[in-house]
Formats: C-alpha cells, structure tokens, sequence
DNA sequence: GTCTATATACCGATAGAC
DNA sequence: GTCTATCGGTATATAGAC
C-alpha cells in the first residue's frame, strides 16, 4: 500500500508507527539501563510500562506532584521498595517520561516532512501526524503541558524547547510557501503560533470533543480546511 | 467618549471595568462575610487582595496543591493561624478565588455584547474583550486552566459549564451571522471550538508573546483577521 | 485579629528480610 | 526482584496566649 496515503487514515498511522508502549519502554530501559536496578530486560520493561501508565494516568486526574508515590504503588500493583528499584526518585521518573516523549515526536514529525515535496502537502501531513500522535499519545501530550510549569529549570527549558521547535516546523512550511507565492500569509510566525493552538485543542480539551462524536479524522479534517482558509490556499 | 471605540484599546478597557483586586476582593468579603472570622472590611479586603495574590502567584510557579499554606503565608505576610481566619480549609480558598473569577468573566462579556447590534461587531467586541480580560486577570486565567483538573468534581462541573458557556457565545453568534448569511461557516460548534482555542493561547502561552513583543492589542487584532478569514468576512 | 506552638497524618526515601 | 517496616521531614489544621 502507497505509504502517503498510508498516513491519512488514523488507524494506518497507529499501526505503522512504533507507538506502543511496551516498544516506548524497551528504549527507555535500553537508556536508563544503568541507572535501573532491574537487570531482565522483560521484568523491567513489562513494570516500566505499569509505571508509565499508572504516572500519566494519576498525574491526569491529581496532578505529578499530588500523586504520592503509595497512590503509585497501588495503582500499578508493586510495592514501594520495588518501585525505587526503577528510579532513583520521583524526580527522576518525570524526567524519564517527558524526555522519552519528546523524542518520539521530534522523531515522528521530522519524517513525515521529510517524506513530502510540496508546502501544503507538507503542512497537511504535519497537521495530520501531531494531531494523529497527540491522540495515540493523549495522556502524554496532556501530561506534559500540564505540568511543564511545575519542573526543575532546566527541564522547563527543555519544555520550551520543544514548544518552539514544532512550531519552528510548522513556521519553516510557511515561509517555505509564502516565498513560493503558494500561501498568502502576512506574518509566518504568528500565524504558525495559531496553528500550534488549534493543534494543541485536540488533547487539551479532548472530553469536549469525545462527547460531541467528533472523530481525530474529523478534527484534523476540520482544522486543515480552516487553515486552508487563513493562508488562502483554495482546496479543490 | 464614545464607549463602544473606548473599548478597543487595552488601557480605556481596563479602566473602565472593575478589575482591580480590591474591587473583586470587597465583593468577595461581601458574599462570604458569614464564613470569614475577621468583621472589619478594610482589614479583611487588603488582606484577601495579599491572599489571592500570593495563591495565584505561587500556584502559577508550583501549582496550587504543591503550594503549601506556610509557603502562602511567607508569601503574603500573615500566619498560618490568621489564614484561617479567612478561610475554613484550602479547598475554600480555591472555591473562592473560581466562582468570584467566573461571574467576573460572564458579567463582563455578556456586556459588551448586549452593546453590539451586528453580527460581526458582536463577534469582534467579544474577541477583543475576552482577549483583553485574560491580560488584565492573566494570573486567574492562568490558574483556572490549570488547576481544572485538580478539582473536586462539583468544581470541575462548574469549571466545564463556563468553559462551554463562553464557547455557546461564540456560537450564537456565529449561527446569527450564518442566519442572516453575513458568516459562510459550515459548523458554528466547530468553529468556535476552534476560536476559543485561539483566545486561550494568549494567556496559555503569553510568555512566548512577551518575549516577541506582541502587544494585547496586535495579538486581539490577528486573531480577528484570522477569524474573518475563517468565516469569510472581507474587511475593508 | 494575629501570633506561636503543637496535634495528627502523610510524604519521599531507605534498610533489611525473603 | 520484591516485600514490609520504619526513618526524618513536612503537610493541613487547630488551640490558646496576647
């Protein structure tokens, strides 16, 4: 099957994409081995991935810093001691998630550009990704916004990084079609600014959409057309 | 002068409603009067304005569970025992600080709607006035965003219902401009979804606009531009 | 009305048995 | 590799002096 077109349907790009969380993991303790008491590759990854979901998922409804580490241990079925057996301490264990996050999408967004010639295909084909990945990866995506203000300096930075770089990838596509006289668009920045806003709707105010019946395809669909129109590309 | 071309600059808007915290606090001090121990309203209006303050302010930094009362109570100068002359847990003083916010944000944009007689100056006032309130109460913005989540389920009933209130603003005006075929809009619901996700990235993301040097005013004015093409107005 | 001192509970983290 | 028991520290909340 032609890989392009592949991509336009959500569940093409969730099969085709190493997203799981058991594959998440095996690179994570592949990293951190070092750092990670466990030594059998299969007990820790099948752990990590209990870890990680339990994180995300008590982090979602409380918070990082409110979930204690015994709410943890009780949602993922191991015990304190073992848990420190994964990590040095909580801290560390934020680090480990967003890190390995924002690596995946850097990864994920870089190569569907890469793989598309023209500027509106490009933009089509990012929009499409970050909201096709932000929905496989929705309690990641949430998690990491949501608690970007709460980190050390350093890793804020590194949250704001990446903030700045996908937009940086969304604004490149722009200038990219504005000097090709394909967009009519005044200001690249900005407008690339509201993009990431509409892009980001979709894992920020998920329930609203869940409840209405508004499929990923749907959103994404929706929010292309009204790009379309903010930058005077006429769609066929 | 002129009170609708008043509210079109930030510095005549945040005049002319009443913003300040003293304000919002006496109201406050008015409508809990029987749960808060202290009876002088001078003293307890300036100390509520230190309060809510500090909880915005540390809570912006570390978010409001992390915030401890003994960091509240450095940070605004009162013991941990007066605190509780003014509120009977913390939970309280998170109730307080959301509903006094809410009706504030309800009152002041169903005014300026009220003001406005066609569609596309309705839509506009409201742009600009929403965008304009969340400058002049961004720590409060701030904080109702992300502390959503945190709440108890009574309060994020309440959170949710605002949240889709301002969105059915935006719709009702859209559907009346489609009505009277001034909007070419497909989905009025969509469509304000996505509006209102434009609005939110002022106060989500106002650090990175500081940093560039966008102006309330020149951000308010994109994002109408930007919504004008959306539904096909032509400005002139 | 505001303070200091304290009660009680739970936090992150570790030691040592198995 | 995982467990239970426990450490010192800090949280919310209150009691009682001034």
């Amino acid at each position: 099957m032609n890989r392009t077109r592949n991509m336009y349907d959500f569940e093409s790009f969730k099969d085709s994409a190493a997203l799981s969380m058991e594959e998440i993991c095996s690179e994570i303790f592949r990293e951190y081995q070092h750092r990670i008491r466990i030594k059998k590759e299969k007990v820790a990854v099948k752990n990590l991935v209990k870890i990680f979901n339990a994180t995300l998922s008590l982090s979602a409804r409380k918070g990082f810093h409110a979930m204690s580490l015994r709410d943890l241990s009780k949602e993922c079925g191991l015990s304190m001691g073992a848990l420190y057996a994964y990590f040095t301490n909580k801290e560390m264990l934020l680090e480990i998630i967003l890190l390995q996050g924002r690596r995946l999408i850097k990864k994920t967004l870089e190569e569907v550009i890469f793989n598309e010639k023209f500027a509106w295909h490009k933009l089509v084909a990012l929009l499409r990704t970050h909201i096709f990945l932000s929905e496989v990866l929705h309690k990641w995506f949430f998690f990491s916004f949501m608690e970007a203000k709460n980190l050390s300096k350093e890793e804020q930075k590194a949250a704001i990084a990446s903030e700045l770089y996908t937009e940086k990838l969304i604004a490149d596509i722009l200038f990219e079609g504005k000097d090709k006289g394909l967009f009519a668009v005044e200001d690249p920045i900005m407008t690339a600014s509201l993009i990431k806003a509409m892009l980001q709707d979709w894992y920020l105010k998920r329930w609203k959409y869940k409840k209405r019946g508004i499929s990923v395809e749907e959103y994404s669909d929706f929010v292309t057309k009204a790009i379309a129109k903010i930058i005077g590309v006429h769609l066929q």
